[in-house]
DNA sequence: CTCCCGTCCTGTGGGC
DNA sequence: TGCCCACAGGACGGGA
């Protein structure tokens, strides 16, 4: 779940804090080794010279380590934390570090899908999705030249807003507030949205991730900040989980119907599929 | 190459 | 009341 906005409100607080960093260890602690955590004992020696955000994946570049472009690459997938605080279980990896207070961070990660592990220079192979990934919504680069561009995809434009390719960093649940936000039909082909309902999502993309990252993001059920804080945007929600209750433009029942695997909530009235012709 | 779908993983909660 | 199973979902890889 956690998203763009959560990622970065996690990114906001682990910066001033291990930022400057020297990793003396990292040690994987019940989970096994794989892609998911690969070359992590290459940061061992390093520092930490910043944290920063790409779409969902944290990147801390390093300096000092095997090879000085290494990045330590981590993604929350479900239900990944970052704390200081020994948990009681779930702990992935625990790190060593020298030079800050507290010295000690622990990544929980209950369903295991997330990833800790160390691109050695800066080398993405592994990991397709960050490799092919659009611009950042909240960063330079995000116009809608570039959105449309990047938006010419025959599947539906749910799933193509998922897969990070038109831009970065939206997941289930702010998708359906923007094509809410939009009226735009989550089964609609990506490729028939109007180059003028594209400028308005992606006014949209920019409106609904800004608010959210105010309120430091939506905790639903596992989301913790760093300092264990919850995020405030759920109170601001129209679509994802409301169906059965009324659209707050239109009155009308929302519905939740299944897109790509995942559970989707549309207005049936706001947001009318576009016609097939032909 | 593009698109679709299965898989991973485990705690929670809804239904019987 | 208690048990069981479906569900949640980001990324990735395989298959068509």
């Amino acid at each position: 779940m956690p998203e763009l906005p959560e990622v970065e409100t996690v990114r906001s607080e682990l910066a001033p804090w291990i930022t400057g960093a020297t990793i003396v260890r990292a040690r994987r602690v019940d989970a096994p080794a794989g892609p998911k955590y690969a070359h992590l004992s290459r940061c061992e020696g390093a520092l930490v010279r910043a944290v920063e955000r790409r779409g969902k994946f944290l990147v801390l570049p390093l300096v000092g380590s095997v090879g000085d472009r290494d990045e330590l690459v981590v993604h929350l997938g479900m239900t990944g934390v970052i704390t200081p605080e020994r948990p009681d279980s779930h702990v992935r990896v625990q790190l060593d570090l020298e030079g800050v207070e507290p010295k000690t961070l622990y990544f929980r990660d209950v369903r295991r899908f997330g990833r800790f592990l160390v691109a050695p220079d800066g080398d993405y192979s592994g990991l397709p999705t960050l490799k092919r990934m659009g611009p950042e919504p909240l960063g330079d680069g995000f116009g809608i030249d570039v959105f449309a561009d990047r938006m010419r995809s025959r599947a539906p434009v749910k799933s193509h807003l998922l897969s990070q390719v038109p831009v970065a960093g939206l997941g289930n649940i702010y998708v359906d507030e923007v094509l809410w936000q939009v009226r735009v039909h989550p089964q609609t082909r990506a490729c028939d949205v109007s180059r003028k309902k594209l400028a308005g999502m992606r006014d949209a993309i920019v409106s609904v991730l800004e608010a959210a990252v105010r309120a430091r993001g939506t905790t639903l059920s596992d989301y913790r900040t760093v300092s264990g804080g919850t995020g405030g945007y759920g109170h601001a929600l129209a679509a994802y989980g409301r169906h059965g209750q009324p659209c707050l433009r239109c009155e009308t029942l929302l519905k939740r119907i299944t897109v790509g695997q995942r559970s989707t909530h549309f207005c049936s009235r706001c947001q009318r599929r576009k016609k097939a012709t032909s």
